[in-house]
DNA sequence: GGAGCGGTTTGATATATGTCAAAATGCGCG
DNA sequence: CGCGCATTTTGACATATATCAAACCGCTCC
């Protein structure tokens, strides 16, 4: 739980998207943005810190002050509120390339904790300078606003998981969502590795563990995927996708 | 289901802003901006359409181009999203002052319906503009990241509320949420009309409409709330709010 | 005023998921 | 290698909510 900010190394973002373009890191902040070689003279203007972190450490913790949005480098992180009464809730799981601090815009305060489930870097993008730069250029505005509305967008979606879907319809979203974004990143969108815990997954997916491992157990013994605790094999994606259409 | 556009008429920005001042109307888009007379100016500059819609009217339908946010002034509506199979859920019923339509941003595409509860108007506030706008006033454009982040926010906390609370708590916590807001605007917090069915309301808390009738029934029944169908009376509120915090 | 109709309440029962408990498995560490 | 701990799986049972059905209520429209 020690916070490890293992390293503080300045990164100019014209930096940052060159090793983007190599490494298909910070797909989102970056991808969609057109240059022209004079705007990237101004965004070098934006100071980068690179920073690690390790399992377990948080990001930010709910009522730290705002100052900058995270991209994920490399590693994954969670994201957790925290009712009154000590209950829980993971509201997301976050990958390379993607942009959290969000909710801390509002009020200048963080809503939620984010914590590292593995060794992960992020940017820390100074909020202040990128609203700066975006009045400056337009492109990076509209992209700003796309990927705040984006998160607008995926929140709805899980809203519809919750409200209206039952536990294996839920799984078969989660693993279906999952296994898109590791495709989108260029790994195998039919095997891989999760990070989370059963329990994390139930918070994420509003399930009790034993459910959630219940739905597993359950998908494997129909053939669906093979699930050796947290190592996933995707064998029939078609079914998998029809459990998640028809409310049967 | 007619759509109506009872009439197109154009208002000033300043014009909106004078009335707000007035009637409490766009609070959120306007309050917190402090305008020099300078910036005034400028913000003559964005149209704004004025339209009525009465109760069933769609706003917007899921799939519709992106061209503007819109901004109630009076009224009501509620958004839902749609899933293939037919299944649907309300997201959010918003009220006058709030601003609806961030979801279409990152796609440039409506992602779910929004849909009139009651006569109401609405200010459209061409994105374009209010982009363009927000690059000369950063007060403008802070406030802006604000909304979206507020409903950032927002969903969170019903994400919370579907993934991990009780019936009755989810109940509560959308009665408390519905007065707050009420008195905010200041009407009275404890006395209110709702404008939505039981089945809206299970729809937007994930429960069936007979659920939630049985819970305020049992509401009633406890001496904290008192029901007659669709009108409400808060009586005592600390118990409503204990409702929420425990999970007893 | 009464018929008809959508919405609401209430009851009886079914079912999905939660709870509790124990066994099995995986994994770090001495 | 094997001990010990955390996580996962599985089972038996409890319970919250869904489902189905009927009665009730409040409106609109004739």
């Amino acid at each position: 739980m020690t916070k490890a900010l293992t390293l503080q190394q300045p990164v100019t973002l014209t930096a940052q998207l060159r090793s983007h373009c190599s490494t298909c890191n910070l797909r989102e902040l970056c991808m969609p943005i057109d240059l022209s070689p004079n705007d990237m003279q101004r965004i070098n203007a934006l100071t980068m810190l690179k920073r690690g972190y390790s399992r377990g450490d948080y990001l930010y913790h709910c009522g730290d002050p705002f100052h900058s949005l995270y991209a994920i480098r490399s590693g994954s992180f969670k994201t957790q509120v925290l009712h009154e009464d000590g209950r829980e809730q993971v509201t997301g799981f976050q990958m390379t390339g993607e942009i959290i601090g969000m909710d801390a815009i509002c009020t200048d305060v963080h809503t939620c904790d984010a914590i590292a489930m593995e060794s992960s870097e992020v940017c820390a993008l100074p909020f202040n300078q990128l609203e700066a730069m975006s009045r400056e250029l337009p492109s990076l505005q509209r992209h700003l606003h796309k990927i705040m509305s984006r998160e607008i967008v995926r929140d709805q979606g899980i809203m519809l998981l919750l409200g209206s879907m039952r536990a294996e319809e839920r799984l078969a979203a989660f693993l279906l969502n999952f296994s898109q974004r590791l495709a989108a990143r260029g790994f195998s969108p039919s095997q891989f590795q999760l990070r989370m815990s059963r329990q994390e997954i139930g918070s994420y997916l509003g399930l009790k563990l034993e459910t959630v491992s219940r739905a597993f157990s359950h998908f494997q013994n129909e053939g669906i995927i093979n699930v050796k605790v947290r190592s996933i094999e995707i064998l029939d994606l078609a079914r998998l996708q029809a459990c998640l259409k028809c409310s049967n």
